[in-house]
DNA sequence: ATGCGGTTGTGACAATTATCACAAACAATG
DNA sequence: CATTGTTTGTGATAATTGTCACAACCGCAT
C-alpha cells in the first residue's frame, strides 16, 4: 500500500480529525511489515508510538521461563497501547508483537508525543480510547485464565482468531497450545472433542469454525 | 480526616498543580467510607470519577458464578482507572471495589470530567499515568495466573499484602482462598509449607510475614 | 518409491488442584 | 464451663491438566 493522505487515515482512525492526520501525515513514518516480523520485542527500547493502519499483530506477554502466552489482537484503526506505555518511561517491554500478515502501521517517534498531547484534543481522545479498549480487554483475558477451564478457553481463542482472520484458522495444535499456555496433546484432544461436537472441522495445519460469529 | 485544602492535595498527588488542586476541591466531593464498604459493585452505573486520598481499596474482577478474583490494591495518590473507564461509557461495571479500611475519598462527577481534560494538561498527565500503571500490573497478575503455580501465586498474593497493609496479614485461608480463586484446604496445606520454611509465622486469623519486603 | 521432517492421535501415567468428610482447636457468649 | 460458631488440619479421592512414549499420517524432496 503507498502512503495515506490525511482523509485516508480519518477513514481508519475515525476518532481523528483532519489537522490532527495531517500532523500524524507529515511526522509520522509508514512502514510495511511482512507477515511473520516482530514488531517489538522483550529487552527493546521503544521509540515509536505505532499506529495499525492494515493487516494484523498479535500480541503476547512473555514469562520469565521463555512461555508466552497470547493477549490479543491489533487491527486496522488499534494503536499499541503498549508502545504508548514503554514509550512513556522508554522501558524496555516483557511484550512481543509479531504480525500475522502482511502489516502496515504508522510510527510516530516519541519526540512528538508531548506536542500532539497539547495540541490535538483528538489525539487525546484517541489515546485514552485506545487504553480504555485495551484495559477492558485484558480484563476478559483475566477473567478467561482465572475462572475458565482449557475447554472453554480453547474455544474463546479460536472465537477470536476467527474474529481477526476468518473461519479457517490456519494454526498447528502446537502452536495454539503455545498460545494458550497448555501443551499440544491436550489441545488435540479437545479439539477432537470440538469436532465431535461439530463445533469445528479439521484438517491439516488448519481448523474450520462452523457456527456463528 | 477533615476535607483537604489545594496544597494537601498536591503533596498526595504529586501529578497535579496548583490550579489542578484548588478545582479539584472546589468541585470534588470528599467522602469517608469505613472499612467493609462497597465502593463499587457490579451493575451499578459509575457517576464519578474516584481518587483515594487516604486508606487502602481492595478491587476484584467478577466472574460469571459469582467468583471473585482479587486484582490490585488502590492507594493514597491513585485514582480508579476503572472508574474513568466505565464512566467514559457511562456503562454497568464488572468490578467490585472494597474499602479494606476506613478510606478517604474524593469524587469528581462525571461532567467536569472534560472541562479537567481541556483545562489542566496536569489532569491529562495524571490519567494517563494511573492508566499506564493500572496496566502494568495487569499483566504482571497476567503473568502471575497465566504461568504460575499456587504456591507461587499464594506467595505473591501475601506479598502484595504486606506491601499494602504491613506484615500482619488478618485474613482467615477462606478468605485468601477466595481471593485467589482457590480453595480453603489448598491455601491452608501451602501455608503450612511456607511456615515450616520459616517464610511466614501462622495465627488464629492472621499470617505474619518474615522476611524481606 | 523411499525416506525425512513435521503434524496429529492415543494410551498410560504423573502432577497439580479441587472436593468431600470429619476432627481438632479456638474465641466468644451466656 | 458448656455451648456454639468459626477457623484450621488432614486424609482420601476426584477432576483437570501436563508429560512421556510411540504410532500413524501427510507432504515433499531426492
Amino acid at each position: 500500500m503507498t502512503q495515506m493522505d490525511a482523509k485516508e487515515l480519518v477513514r481508519v482512525f475515525p476518532l481523528f480529525d483532519l489537522p490532527l492526520a495531517e500532523y500524524i501525515h507529515t511526522h509520522g513514518e509508514q512502514r510495511t511489515v511482512e507477515s511473520g516480523e516482530i514488531l517489538m520485542k522483550p529487552g527493546q527500547y521503544f521509540k515509536y508510538a505505532m499506529l495499525i493502519v492494515n493487516g494484523t499483530v498479535k500480541l503476547y506477554r512473555e514469562g520469565e521461563d521463555g512461555e508466552e502466552f497470547f493477549m490479543y489482537f491489533l487491527e486496522p484503526g488499534d494503536a499499541c497501547a503498549l508502545s504508548m506505555l514503554c514509550m512513556a518511561r522508554s522501558q524496555t517491554s516483557t511484550i512481543m508483537a509479531v504480525a500475522t500478515e502482511d502489516t502496515e502501521v504508522i510510527m510516530i517517534p516519541i519526540q512528538h508525543m508531548d506536542v500532539l498531547m497539547s495540541t490535538f484534543t483528538s489525539w487525546y481522545h484517541f489515546v485514552i480510547e485506545t487504553y480504555r479498549n485495551r484495559f477492558e480487554e485484558l480484563l476478559t483475558v483475566i477473567d478467561q485464565i482465572a475462572f475458565k477451564n482449557m475447554d472453554e478457553r480453547l474455544e474463546w481463542y479460536l472465537q477470536r482468531q476467527v474474529k481477526a482472520s476468518g473461519k479457517t484458522i490456519t494454526l498447528t495444535h502446537q502452536q495454539i497450545a503455545h498460545d494458550i499456555n497448555s501443551s499440544r496433546e491436550v489441545v488435540s484432544r479437545l479439539l477432537k472433542k470440538m469436532e465431535k461436537n461439530n463445533l469445528i472441522a479439521m484438517e491439516r495445519n488448519a481448523i474450520i469454525w462452523r457456527g456463528a460469529e
